[in-house]
DNA sequence: TGTACATCAGTGAACGCGCGTTCACTGATGTAC
DNA sequence: TGTACATCAGTGAACGCGCGTTCACTGATGTAC
């Protein structure tokens, strides 16, 4: 037995009764093991959660990188696999997006320290891919962003330093609010709001994909 | 005591333990009755979940339609004043929203037949102002929508008949990527996504929301 | 005004269950000589 | 090749707890006569 086969089964686990369903004694009982024995792999069952929300982060943000390297050197091209890959990973593994982007579960406290650098890691990329495209003149702002708020603006002054892309305050909350449109779409499909009114998730992502960066001027060669 | 005393103290212990902390015992321990108590108002449980997702419904119906209809007449304003009551009332009672759009409660089940039309009430509204505008010729589609992709135009082709609203499918489309993108911002701020990004959540949806209907053609005035 | 009765919200004990965690232990495996 | 020992993953019993739900009950209140 080994720690990875543990998180294995808990992703199982939560995929049968949710995040919030998560227990060392239905993992044990799942794998035919005591829970006792859970304790020489983890120390606490909130250790496990940890664990699995940093694996969910990282798989994330390896699916996107991949995406994005996969697509070539275009900036559009770059930006849509990646933007597809962020829907199609939270459907293939629903409970895994819950347990990052989800409900906190009860009892549970997020070491903050561990999960915030690793909560940024999945949309670098992306950033950079934005800003190479404003750069050569691929991109331009879509209307209604010139005038970002001033407290917005100040903030985000600071913050952009972090990722170390020098973009305008205005393109960097475009960027976000295209996060924000694509991070309303997979939550309201995977809490089955959406299916009723438009019939194909997938297909409504792609046009809502394909929208946004029409809006900013980029056209989309598929 | 009363079934409404108990749902309030209900609301209370999610917002302690989280929508899926919820339980009889607990809810008794705060009221100072006993557990057993709550059977004379409630069959199970689960019915009192249901009920109180029949309330957050209509508690979030209720709030957009009076800010809608206290915005006056102008389409823009009343949009305007309905979204960003979602905003608002998301922020106001984070554990109802959740309860309605987050994680579902493990082990609950619900009853589709009594939720799915509740779901649609708070947007009905929001429909007919949006055909309002596009009528009178205030709305125009923004770039992007045009070509709404077969299966989804398909199927809202039928829906479209059950809110009465005989918009053209990418104008519902564009309304319905409306929704989910101040959904995404409402539940990126909820689950503390967004914050650390931009400082002021409060202002940067207004900054998308204003963005979003200037996209439409649509001059905010406030 | 007084008595008999029905109603019914709430009690308290109990049920079987699952939980996280602890603890002393077993028993297979590998290592040192 | 054989013996003594250390290691350590996993066991099994136990703990105190909280859960949803049932059941027979109590006791206050209101009603009928």
């Amino acid at each position: 037995m080994t720690a990875t086969e543990i998180k294995a089964t808990a992703r199982r686990q939560m995929a049968l009764h949710g995040t919030a369903g998560l227990s060392l004694h239905g993992i044990a009982r799942e794998m035919g093991i005591t829970a006792p024995a859970i304790y020489n792999y983890f120390h606490r069952l909130d250790d496990l959660i940890t664990a699995l929300i940093v694996d969910s982060f990282t798989n994330l943000a390896n699916a996107m990188d991949a995406a994005g390297a996969a697509a070539g050197t275009e900036p559009v091209a770059q930006i849509r696999s990646t933007v597809l890959t962020y829907r199609q990973w939270a459907v293939n593994q629903p409970l895994d997006f819950q347990l990052i982007y989800g409900n906190p579960i009860p009892g549970y406290v997020a070491p903050f320290e561990v999960t915030a650098p690793l909560a940024r890691r999945p949309f670098l990329p992306l950033f950079g891919y934005f800003w190479q495209a404003y750069q050569s003149g691929q991109l331009t702002l879509p209307c209604g962003y010139e005038a970002v708020p001033p407290h917005v603006a100040e903030h985000v002054k600071a913050w952009r330093e972090h990722i170390r892309v020098p973009m305008p305050e205005s393109l960097f909350c475009t960027v976000l609010t295209g996060w924000s449109r694509i991070h309303g779409l997979v939550m309201l499909e995977l809490t089955h709001h959406i299916q009723p009114m438009i019939g194909d998730a997938a297909e409504f992502y792609e046009y809502e994909v394909d929208a946004f960066l029409q809006q900013l001027g980029m056209a989309v060669t598929r």
